[in-house]
DNA sequence: ACCTGTTTACGATCTT
DNA sequence: AAGATCGTAAACAGGT
């Protein structure tokens, strides 16, 4: 693994994939959101090894802006005159990367056909009922014993903790920030964070409000169509294939390759984000990063120590197959 | 002409 | 060994 310099990996190639490169440089800008142009610009500004066969390397970043689900193509409105549109990342998309290693993701984001989400919905509602039954039993002992027995964490959803605090594992400070900080050990801190849930709504709410509901997720039911224009567009300028890769507009769901522990206990259905990320966060994990800004950490103080994460058990987002 | 975006194909590498 | 992921090349279409 080279070793960067100061801010940059000099001249070798850094040890990030093109769709890690492309997720940094979405992040790294406060509307979660960037034109292909700037995409390039991001990745050559930081990393010289790609100021150097651009051809090559772009194409292999525009193949990977088209091919995988996680990225999302938003059109230029009518104010917003330029060249191609806008690339951001799927709300859904942070839970790919696992092994501290921003070469190989742990799985491939993909976004579920129908019949995937038939035999999805079924298991969360198998979920559900054993949720509920789960409640009745707790009810029942605590009346049995008269006390009040702790309340699961499952059923204490807080909201609002993770968001203010916890940052995208793809923005920038929490990538290159922490690289190497700890060889050997660091990678793993990284993995914590990336295999943790994220508040994405967040920022998809800067990139397109208008696709989220009150609760900030993505709302499938979100309007879609409207005639006149061309018909491929959303009521908000913002094309459907667009949203949904190649289907119909269906949230988007991380497929692990195979289930996990957690996620075979049957909470097969995705929570909204920010649940999502709740669920996914001991308190320790909360604040992974040094207090510094999000943007521009790279530039001001990239070799700040930031805390490292602590090692919590991290809850897969969804079981298919 | 050049840029952007999509798609297909193939080999290399890694994981299971 | 099989499958998944990644990188690369290339063809093609559409837009500016």
């Amino acid at each position: 693994m080279p070793r960067p310099g100061r801010n940059t990996y000099s001249d070798q190639k850094p040890p990030y994939s093109y769709i890690s490169l492309t997720a940094m440089a979405i992040q790294s800008c406060p509307e979660k959101m960037l034109p292909l142009s700037e995409i390039y610009k991001f990745i050559m500004d930081r990393f010289p090894y790609y100021r150097e066969n651009t051809q090559r390397w772009q194409n292999s970043l525009r193949h990977n802006l088209s091919f995988n689900d996680c990225f999302i193509k938003i059109p230029r409105r009518p104010d917003q005159p330029g060249k191609g549109s806008f690339w951001a990342l799927h709300p859904s998309c942070g839970d790919m990367f696992e092994n501290g290693s921003f070469l190989r993701r742990r799985k491939r984001f993909k976004i579920l056909m129908a019949a995937e989400r038939l035999a999805q919905s079924k298991q969360a509602e198998a979920a559900h009922y054993l949720q509920q039954q789960a409640k009745l039993r707790l009810s029942a002992l605590q009346a049995a014993a008269g006390t009040h027995l702790p309340q699961m964490a499952t059923y204490n959803l807080g909201v609002s903790q993770s968001q203010s605090t916890f940052k995208h594992p793809f923005a920038i400070e929490n990538i290159i920030a922490r690289e190497y900080k700890v060889p050997g050990s660091l990678a793993f801190s990284t993995m914590q964070s990336m295999s943790a849930g994220y508040p994405l709504h967040n920022q998809l709410t800067t990139a397109w409000p208008h696709m989220y509901n009150t609760c900030g997720v993505l709302d499938p039911a979100a309007p879609i169509s409207m005639g006149g224009g061309g018909g491929e567009y959303s009521a908000y300028g913002v094309p459907i294939k667009s949203l949904c890769h190649g289907g119909p507009s269906l949230p988007a769901i991380p497929m692990p390759i195979k289930p996990t522990p957690t996620s075979m206990v049957g909470f097969s259905a995705l929570p909204p984000p920010h649940i999502h990320a709740f669920l996914s966060h001991s308190p320790q994990s909360l604040s992974p990063t040094s207090p510094q800004t999000a943007a521009g950490s790279l530039q001001s103080s990239p070799s700040t120590p930031s805390g490292s994460l602590t090692n919590s058990s991290t809850m897969q987002p969804v079981a298919v197959h």
